[in-house]
DNA sequence: TAAAAAATTCACTTAAAGTCTAATAGACTA
DNA sequence: TAGTCTATTAGACTTTAAGTGAATTTTTTA
């Protein structure tokens, strides 16, 4: 699994986890909602800022983000 | 400290700690020295693609890359 | 203190990130 | 079976990251 997947995956259990729809997330984050489709199906690069600004929104760190073993 | 800071000073902090310079950095990731300098002074916004691709060369696991305080 | 090695800066092109609108589709609910 | 909610996709578009070259500056060391 590329690492585009792995971030893309992550993000959206972290959001179901918290019950979240991408609309929300994107009215919160300021990302466009398409793009945040997108991303968590793998299909974009995602940049850092980006990156923190989504999980900001979600309530999670960047530190507990990547702490799975998907990132190992 | 905004978030290309943190991330530049944490790829500067784990290559020194290797001992690498940036020259063999570049070669190893084929990635151009400039642009690895650029990112270690928090001047480009480094996508998530292009980041593991310096973890990997530098020997860290973007799990470990992010384990610190700087991150939480 | 000069030379060599390592890092920085800047200007530039091009490739892709990211936005916007709108249409579509699936899932659920009344 | 229409209506709402959610997610996906497409296309056209703007903005920005990626990537490079060359010159300059800083740091290290002979």
């Amino acid at each position: 699994m590329d690492i585009k997947t792995k971030v893309g995956a992550r993000l959206r259990d972290v959001r179901l986890a918290k019950k979240l729809t991408q609309e929300k997330v994107s009215f919160d984050s300021d990302i466009d909602k398409s793009y945040i489709s997108e991303v968590e199906n793998g299909r974009r690069n995602i940049s850092i800022v980006n990156l923190e600004k989504l999980t900001l929104t979600l309530g999670i760190s960047l530190k507990d983000f990547f702490n799975t073993t998907d990132f190992s």
